[in-house]
Order: structure tokens, then sequence, then C-alpha cells
DNA sequence: CTCTCTAAGTTGACACTGTCAAGATTGATC
DNA sequence: GATCAATCTTGACAGTGTCAACTTAGAGAG
């Protein structure tokens, strides 16, 4: 009461916000599995049980990072898409940018696309509702290069784009669980696929 | 002393078999996270700290147990390629064989290809012993079928090799870790996969 | 202005976890 | 038969997530 003018320790009224932006610096820098509510908790400058307030579960708020990273995602990924240019490679830069997001933020890719969040999680709408503009903008450009003649017109669209999320999905996991250890190799390996998908006009 | 009489507690002589078999089995039906070393001990029978003197490390009975699988996945695979038949869709197989492994054993392919191991596993070389075979062996394969004419020989080979591993590992990641939850799908997104990289003869 | 109600923050307690250290038991070897 | 190293044991510690039961304070009704 006495070091905290203006705010006394009960209802300092952004718990929840603080509690979201440090997890996610803690998770950004040292991983996912470093990750302790009652350390997070002491960091923000608040006992053990607080956070219960704010989300039922450790798994709730990892759900909520996750939801935070989808609404960035969002954001970057429209970006891309207005400054490209139309004569660039378009499947190719898109791969690019998809797993170069997955290897600048690992631990927040692992948290998005991973086991932690998507097992036994058929309850948790507001991520689901985040979650799924993404898969839908994947199929959305799918059915766009399927029309401009970028990609195979014959395939079912829906097929098509899970397996380039596949493939892109795959890449950027093997490399960011430290399987395919060599990062320079990103592009090189990016090109090989995007050429493997992109028809080709002349030949 | 009283109730076995053959073998005393003490130097029961194959521990670290029955604590990989007891292990697996944990994994498999409760999941990695289930498992717990101290449960996994009582389980076989064992005091809290005996299986340290079989394995440093939590981390390294995960290693063993990926290590098996490494094994049991080279003899799957060896079978399988000796069954197919020349004029079968040799792709196809080879990517729904992959994927169905992974459906039907979920959590020891997680641990196999999953960041738990790899991560911080430069030491291990019993565990890449196993594993770089695999590796190998999809390279193998796909020279071999650059030089069938199935695939694109124009492509490097190790990006090729690179790039249809990540499709699969993709595919089956995003299967196994809920995020594709229609399993019945799986042969249309394989067949799918396997059109965009197979070469077609009459176009 | 007071009374109440509730959202938010608190400590105590419990059942877990992995693993360090130090002691006990044993079968094999000189 | 004594020694030694491998193996198994219990004690202890520092963590973890989270249930229960409390305290506090701010907001709204009387």
């Amino acid at each position: 009461m006495s070091d905290s003018p203006s705010k006394s320790n009960y209802h300092h009224g952004d718990l929840r916000q603080k509690l979201l932006e440090a997890a996610t610096e803690t998770i950004k820098s040292q991983g996912i599995e470093a990750l302790s509510l009652r350390k997070l908790a002491t960091e923000v400058g608040v006992s053990r049980m607080a956070p219960y307030h704010h989300f039922k579960d450790k798994n709730e708020l990892l759900c909520a990072i996750a939801e935070q990273g989808f609404q960035q995602r969002k954001n970057t990924v429209v970006d891309q898409s207005q400054i490209t240019n139309e004569e660039d490679n378009q499947l190719l830069s898109y791969m690019l940018n998809y797993v170069r997001f997955a290897q600048k933020n690992p631990e927040i890719y692992e948290l998005m696309f991973g086991r932690t969040i998507w097992k036994n999680q058929i309850d948790n709408d507001s991520l689901k509702n985040a979650a799924y503009p993404t898969f839908q903008y994947q199929l959305d450009l799918t059915k766009q290069w399927q029309a401009n003649g970028l990609l195979d017109a014959n395939a079912n669209s829906l097929r098509l784009s899970q397996v380039i999320w596949g493939t892109m999905h795959g890449i950027a996991k093997l490399l960011i669980d430290g399987i395919y250890t060599d990062t320079s190799q990103i592009e090189a390996i990016c090109m090989c696929a995007a050429e493997q998908f992109a028809i080709k006009l002349e030949q």
C-alpha cells in the first residue's frame, strides 16, 4: 500500500494483458517448456494463484498466446500479399514467408500449430475463430493460383491447399525441431518445393 | 528375499529392457506427457532411482525408445519395398505407408521426429546412427525414382528428397497433432501430393 | 453514506515431478 | 576370502500445477 501509490496490489486492472506479454516474452526467449505459472506470477509481481482468475488453466493461457500469434500472423500475411509484385514467383514468396515466420518465431509457431494446443481443444472457440481464417486464406490463395495457371487447375483445391500447407509445415517443423539443422538451405528447399508445385508453361 | 526366489530384487538383469518395454507401452497408450519415471519404476517393481543406472536422464530413456522406433521402422519399410509391384504407383504407396505409420503410432512418431529428442541432441550418437539410415534411404529412393522417370530428374536429389519428406512429415504432423481431424481424408491428401510430384508421361 | 455483493488477489496445502547424494546389497574377480 | 564395481535403495530438495478457503477492495443499490 506504500510502494505503489495509484494502484494497490488488488485489482491492478490489466493483469491479464501483463501476463500474456510476460508469458510471450518468456516463451520466445526460453521456450515453452520453461514457462512456469508460478515464476510468471512472481515476475509480474502477483501471487501464485492470481493468474487463475484470468485463465482457467495453464493450457488456456497457452491457447490465448497462440491466439495472439494467429492475429499477428494474419496481419503479416496480408501486408506481404499487398507488397508482392505480380511478376514475382508468388508461390515461392509465400512459402519462404511462411517458413521464415516459423524460423523467426519457433516457439510461438510451435504453440500455434503444435499438439499442446490442438490435442483436446474441441472446446476453445476463441482459438478456433482466430485460427480458421488462416486456414481459409490458404485455401483462397490456392484457388486463386489455380485460376491464374500457377497451380494445377485439375487438382481438388482443398486437397491441394492441404498438401501445400503440409509441405510448408513439414519443412518448418523439421527446421525448428532441430532435424534439418542447416538453416542456410531454407531458400534452396523452398525453391525446390515451389518448382514441384508450379505448372511450367514452356516444356 | 522371500517372494522372488530365483532373482533377488538386486541385479535382476534385464531391467533396462523391461523399462524400455513398459515405457513404450505407457507412451503408446497414454502419451509421452503421461510418462513418469517414478511411476515407471514402481510399475516394473523397482525403486525410484533404479532406472538412473541404465539411463542418465529421462531424456536418454526417450531417446532409446525413439531408437527402437527407427529400428522397427526400418524393417517395415524394407518389407514394404519388397512387396510393392513395379506397376504400382510407388510414390503414392510410399507416402501412404509413411503417413499411416505415423497415424498408427502417433506417440512413437512424435518421439522419433519431435523436438523433445532432437533439440540439444548433438551428443547422442547411438540415436543418430539409428536415424540416419532412414534419412539416407529416402534419398536413395528419390534418386532411384528420378532415374526411373517417376520424379523430376532436373531437380537436385537432396533438395527433392527433403521436400518430399517435408510433405509427408507435415501431413503426418497435422494429422496426429489434431489439426487435420478427418483421418478418412488421408488417402485423398496423399494422392493429391503424389500427383503433384509425379512426372506425367502423357500430357 | 452505508451495505452488500462480487471480482480479484492472497496463503495453505496436496500430490505430483526429476534427480543429487549417500548408503546397502550383490555377483564377479584377484 | 577380500575387494571392487555394478546395481538397487531411501532420504532429501527444489520444483510444478491447482483445489480450497481466506481477505480485500471497488462498484452499485438502498
